[in-house]
RNA sequence: GGUCCCGUAGUUCAAUGGAUAGAAUAGAAGUUUCCUAAACUUUAGAUGCAGGUUCGAUUCCUGCCGGGACUACCA
């Protein structure tokens, strides 16, 4: 299929070789479509040329239009307005248009050198379900793989579990001491929330505890001899939360215990350990069908934090990395804009960061990925850089095709999600919603499908997320994230649904079109479906699905707008009608194809 | 102290340095003998402030104001 785009880009640099007698890369003209309220396609900004031509933009735009226009078959017309040279293109630009597409149904793809790339998503505590900002990350890192994918890469997902800790450890330690022994089963609770539900019994327990400590001459001697007076008694003991936990606390005590017992491999505690993992695991398993996304492989922190240490030590030799006289080991970033840091403790015992430099080299071993992402919110953007700036001093080969996809975190339209306050919005719950809101709306319409339901309520939810910029912070308003109408999944959903209603009535099709001139409706549709290659193309370069999925509700809204204006079934001619059929199944075909890179499913009907 | 991100209609979001800053929603007014009205049409409404670079700035630079995140052998 021809790349428009280029197409003009090609011919203009000719132009300019032809009349100014001068070499200039095609790729230096900005071509864009024209605005509506211009006559023409595509538009041809002369302006950034001016300098090296010499010449006054408008000048420019005329001479090159004029050359162009003869020179080129497909272009009909040319306008300049100001620097501004608008293209018009000719009829048979526009029959061939669809042509093309019928002729090769991947003509949506980017066609790109292939990679093997690596994307990392989701990554959850084991203490928790997942919530809202879990949905975020996930919708993003599902939809990056689409979209790489599409590119023509290979693409592996993964995610990196956090399955061990103090957090692990309470949930364990208070279901062993409160539970009597129930499971989840028994307790008719989701899994993973019964694990949940244990590490939140946990911090309530340890609150009675803390506060009747505070009570105690103990307490009121250690308040007294804080370093700063100015403080009152409720903010002193919250600052001071960790350090009794740490110093004073029997359940903290308790728990720190069962995690010594973990690191020695107690048989016992792994036992304990091992089964309530497996409880929140199985509940995992359960949401993530009901978002509809999958792995290949899944890393266990368990299983990877004491990598790392080999090449630390490796750093060391090669004097990349330093080492206090205290034995701790660190890595001094400031040629890269950051601080010191630390990568071994004193005691010789692993950070966090060590981790993660072992984890990349690990995968690097094992899919030979060149390229490695991982979607995180944006508040470990300095860990990142730091780790990225580390994997460059150890001389990585993969070190330059490291990206971190930070996205901004979800608020409520009240604030943040605050676990304590109770504020944060499950997962779980959060799916369960809006299928039955989809199910009230549908209600109202007759529709009784299940399937069709859950689709239609998952798309409002999906839209809602993707559609915003990954690095920005946005609000989520529950009320707004179950609109069915306007910029939303159901909406793009109702153009798909409405064309293969026209589609399924078309009893015959396929017929000749040949001789049918398209109109201006066409026109902008035809254009918009042969841009999708560059908006997927660009979404990957960006690391932003939110463009495909702006494109996806222009394209939807286009085709609303067109469905009022012409009749496809009752067309003015046998033509007429014949190309709007491959026309509309066209349109069709990208609308599911981009809203499945979005990971939304399309009914057939609604 | 250091580093980074974000400020656009009442609200939620768009806009590779390009033409008169687009949508959606909420508000107002309309459209159904017609392929699904979860639709369409009309209407009103915004670039935090002050400079600078440029033919041209929401976009790039500087300062300020406002919001957020990180960084101090935590993950």
């Amino acid at each position: 299929m021809k790349d428009i785009l280029k197409e003009i880009q090609i011919a203009a640099a000719e132009a300019v070789l032809k009349v100014y007698d001068q070499t200039v890369d095609p790729e230096e003209f900005l071509v864009t479509p024209t605005k509506k309220e211009h006559q023409g396609d595509y538009t041809l900004v002369t302006f950034a040329i001016a300098k090296t031509l010499r010449q006054p933009p408008p000048k420019i735009a005329v001479a090159l239009g004029e050359y162009m226009a003869k020179a080129r078959y497909w272009i009909s017309g040319v306008e300049v307005v100001q620097g501004f040279l608008n293209i018009s293109l000719a009829d048979e630009y526009w029959s061939s248009l669809l042509n093309d597409m019928k002729a090769s149904p991947d003509f949506w793809k980017p066609k790109q050198p292939k990679e093997k790339i690596l994307v990392e998503f989701s990554s959850p505590n084991t203490n928790k379900p997942l919530h809202l900002g879990h949905i975020r990350n996930i919708l993003l890192g599902w939809s990056t793989y689409k979209i790489l994918q599409a590119c023509g890469h290979e693409v592996y997902r993964v995610q990196i579990v956090n399955d061990r800790g103090i957090a692990i450890c309470k949930s364990m330690l208070a279901w062993t001491k409160f539970s009597g022994g129930v499971t989840p089963d028994q307790a008719g609770v989701k899994s993973d929330h019964f694990v949940g539900d244990w590490y939140v019994r946990f911090e309530k327990e340890f609150q009675i505890e803390y506060k009747a400590w505070q009570q105690t001459a103990e307490a009121n001697a250690i308040f007294e001899k804080r370093p700063d007076s100015e403080i009152d008694e409720s903010a002193f003991y919250k600052s001071y939360k960790n350090k009794y936990f740490n110093d004073l606390s029997s359940l903290g005590k308790e728990a720190r215990g069962l995690l010594l017992k973990w690191e020695a491999n107690d048989p016992d505690t792994i036992a304990l350990w091992k089964k309530m993992n497996g409880w929140v695991y199985a509940g995992f398993e359960e949401t993530y069908q009901n978002l509809g996304v999958s792995f290949d492989k899944l890393y266990y922190e368990s299983e990877t934090y004491l990598l790392g240490k080999g090449i630390v030590e490796d750093g060391l030799n090669k004097k990349v990395f330093y080492q206090k006289e205290d034995g701790s080991v660190w890595v001094d970033l400031t040629d890269a804009g950051l601080d010191h840091k630390i990568l071994l403790r004193s005691d010789g015992t692993s950070v966090y960061m060590t981790q993660d430099v072992g984890t990349a080299q690990m995968r690097y071993d094992e899919f030979g990925t060149g390229r490695m992402i991982y979607v995180v919110a944006d508040e470990q953007n300095y860990h990142f850089q730091a780790l990225f700036a580390i994997m460059a001093k150890v001389g990585a080969p993969y070190a330059n095709g490291l990206h971190h996809l930070s996205y901004g975190m979800v608020d409520l339209p009240e604030g943040k999600m605050k676990s304590r306050e109770g504020t944060v919005v499950d997962a779980d719950d959060l799916m369960k919603t809006v299928i039955e809101e989809a199910a009230i709306a549908a209600e109202e319409r007759e529709e009784v499908d299940q399937e069709v339901i859950r689709k239609i309520g998952m798309s409002a939810l999906k839209y809602f997320i993707i559609k915003v910029d990954p690095r920005k912070r946005m609000t989520f308003d529950p009320k707004a994230s179950v609109d069915m109408q306007g910029q939303t999944g159901p909406y793009i959903q109702n153009a798909y649904v409405r064309i293969q209603s026209i589609i399924r009535r078309a009893e015959d099709g396929g017929g000749s079109y040949e001789g049918y001139v398209v109109n201006d409706d066409e026109k902008t549709l035809l254009n918009m479906l042969g841009q999708i290659a560059h908006v997927i193309e660009n979404a990957a370069k960006e690391y932003s699905p939110a463009l495909v999925a702006n494109y996806a509700f222009g394209l939807a809204k286009e085709y609303h707008r067109y469905y009022h204006e012409v009749q496809v079934l009752k067309a003015e001619s046998e033509e007429a009608k014949n190309y709007r059929l491959a026309l509309i199944e066209v349109i069709g075909d990208v609308l599911k194809n981009t809203m499945d890179l979005l990971g939304i499913e399309m009914p057939e009907r609604m």
